[in-house]
DNA sequence: AGGCTAAAGTTGACACTGTACACATCTATG
DNA sequence: CATAGATGTGTACAGTGTCAACTTTAGCCT
């Protein structure tokens, strides 16, 4: 991977210095991550970083961004890959439920990059210049208008339904990501889920369909 | 407060070290907290704290636990302070809506406790020789045990309640802890909620009482 | 009371960390 | 082809968690 350096300059350091952090973070956890061995890993001295990044926290920064993105991509791609219902307010209903399966995969697949996401050196920050919403929010809003389109969700409780499914399933994720990957049972995690997806389902509509 | 150490020994390092840690947590959040700051402002030097904690986590790990007896008595004082309402019916669902609102109260207060709470050196090494659950967890059951006594909460509904309760008021706690306090309206933020907890009524019971 | 032990604090050291400054080297552009 | 700007390097400093060896002192045993 790492050529025995046949120049000066690195060439994508600072590419190389990220994928390295993203490495070392799923791995460790951000709290013990460090810049220093990050660089000593690409092969490059400790202060080469500082060519890349105004500091350590920015370096974090576009983790969690990256972060982001792949949740993203996880959701599309569960949304995309539901078919075949038996009518459009089912599959509706069904692209919301894949979503939130996705999400609390995602978070437990990933949970150190969840934890940099919603840490000091992620959305806080990252929000700041970046004026628009964070992309999986706007998934999950066009879901929801999906649900209104398909009168599953009645229009006068559409106010507030981002943040009702949002709590739903980040609750959750961080709970199961407390609990623990070890004894927390795959099926039984996924079971709980189900559970919680009618009972936000029921919560949102009003009613079960 | 301090007083100009009038003895080799101090007498009550153990206690003073997790109060100053309790304090500094809150003011700067667990990653910038030093346990040699700590023993500074205490007015020790820095070994002397490995007298009383094994290492840096197993200070901060009681300071979780403060987090969460905190939290417990917050959640006690907000249930019994609910009072003078219509039926007993109506008491018990104002309980667990009460109880919600601490839990969000606290978090608001204390983001940075919460942190510590549900960060590494949090529940998952307390729970590990504390054998019994949170007490946080036993109120949450009791409440919602009153809710099926009274009728509002269908018995064959009540598996897993806690995990939804849980989950929505854990979730709403840490979106509003990240949305940063700073232009997160408090009046805002407490609408909000209550529509959350009619939400969460509506998925828990199956209806709006 | 007097003396000793073990608890509670101390100093010094080591291997780390993030970051600042000055210097070296290379790449690309005039 | 020179030279400027970008990119890496070395050294340095303050600060961290933690270890080992030393000192002080409180409290118990005779």
């Amino acid at each position: 991977m790492t050529r025995p350096k046949p120049s000066y300059h690195h060439g994508n350091l600072r590419n190389a210095l990220f994928e390295e952090a993203v490495k070392l973070v799923e791995q460790a956890g951000v709290e013990n991550f460090s810049l220093r061995e990050a660089a000593r890993l690409v092969g490059v001295s400790a202060n080469a970083a500082y060519r890349h990044f105004a500091d350590k926290s920015e370096l974090l920064a576009a983790v969690a961004e990256f972060g982001f993105g792949l949740l993203e991509r996880r959701l599309l791609a569960a949304i995309s890959a539901v078919s075949d219902q038996p009518t459009a307010a089912a599959a509706a209903i069904e692209r919301i439920r894949a979503a939130g399966r996705a999400y609390v995969d995602f978070a437990v697949e990933h949970p150190e990059l969840l934890r940099v996401m919603f840490g000091s050196s992620g959305l806080a920050t990252l929000e700041k210049d970046s004026s628009l919403q964070p992309a999986p929010f706007v998934l999950l809003s066009n879901a929801l208008d999906a649900l209104v389109r398909e009168e599953v969700l009645p229009a006068d409780r559409r106010a507030g339904a981002e943040l009702k499914a949002w709590t739903v399933v980040h609750g959750f994720a961080s709970l199961v990501i407390l609990a623990g990957g070890a004894d927390q049972r795959r099926a039984k995690r996924a079971a709980d889920l189900e559970t919680l997806l009618d009972f936000a389902m029921v919560g949102l509509c009003g009613r079960l369909d």
